[in-house]
DNA sequence: TTCAGCCTGTCG
DNA sequence: CGACAGGCTGAA
């Protein structure tokens, strides 16, 4: 599900309710899914009493920071954090939950339906190593690292993107709808752009995610924002699930095909 | 570099 | 019933 767009999304929206505020309780739903991740309960539960004293975004990666943990989210495929106003009559149903915490006025639950997710709690020892393992984001990059990491790549487009070791952030949807725009095949190899395209790509990466940010990201089946609510981006794709539709610069059907195991949508016709 | 596997749900 | 779905890992 989410991508650069809904975490960011998700992020703010979590920043502007419950930054700072205190875990009072913290209710484990899904225990055998708990197990699989590792997850300590010793480690769980020192996070009551605690203050959230910062929200960080890394890539697709939700980084919490307490006084001495740090609580680390990947929301997978199907994830999503849901905050629920307390001060209010009717409150939230929901499946497939994992956990949830309870704040003063909020509480913030855990979804994930396939359980794709990742969590793990690390103290302030494990930071700098995980820190590092998070490739630069893609809306922080360099024009001069992203042009060297990509002109260095000998494989395709598609892949380059969503390997998150390279520049981390982009997924399915944005992968298809960057290398749509920016008119080249997701088969096109990085070390054969010219610099002209390594320009291109470079700036509509970074409009493409913030324009998808506005729109408080993609909703296609499962993804909402913090408060539960879907975003709007899905209404300005122009290719991402669209196989078969007539190309909307060209009108050629837009072909499907799978690369690296991934649903690819792309016009032969325009992207070369 | 390919591909099964981790899960659950929906659609044809 | 099989195919597919915003992701990623680890083994062959």
């Amino acid at each position: 599900m989410p991508e650069l767009p809904e975490v960011e999304t998700i992020k703010r929206d979590l920043v502007a309710k419950i930054l700072g505020a205190q875990v009072i309780d913290i209710k484990p739903y899904d225990p055998s899914f708990l197990k699989r991740q590792k997850i300590d309960f010793q480690d769980l539960f020192s996070l009551k009493g605690q203050i959230l004293d910062k929200i960080d975004r890394f890539g697709k990666y939700l980084f919490f920071s307490f006084k001495e943990k740090f609580l680390i989210l990947h929301l997978g495929l199907t994830g999503a954090l849901i905050l629920d106003e307390k001060n209010k009559d009717t409150h939230l149903l929901m499946n497939h939950l994992i956990l949830s915490f309870e704040f003063k006025q909020y509480l913030l639950h855990l979804r994930d339906i396939r359980k794709f997710g990742k969590l793990f709690i690390i103290g302030k020892e494990e930071r700098e190593k995980f820190l590092n393992s998070v490739a630069e984001d893609a809306l922080e990059i360099s024009y001069e690292s992203f042009k060297r990491k990509i002109s260095l790549y000998k494989g395709p487009l598609k892949s380059f993107f969503l390997n998150q070791k390279f520049v981390s952030g982009l997924g399915n949807i944005y992968t298809d709808e960057l290398l749509f725009r920016a008119k080249l095949s997701p088969f096109k190899k990085g070390f054969e752009l010219t610099e002209e395209d390594i320009k291109t790509l470079f700036k509509i990466m970074k409009e493409l995610l913030q324009e998808a940010i506005k729109l408080r990201g993609s909703s296609i089946r499962d993804y909402v924002d913090g408060m539960g609510q879907p975003g709007r981006f899905q209404e300005r794709h122009l290719v991402y699930g669209k196989k078969g539709l007539p190309c909307p610069f060209c009108g050629t059907p837009l072909f499907y095909t799978k690369l690296n195991q991934r649903g690819t949508t792309y016009c032969p016709n325009c992207q070369k």
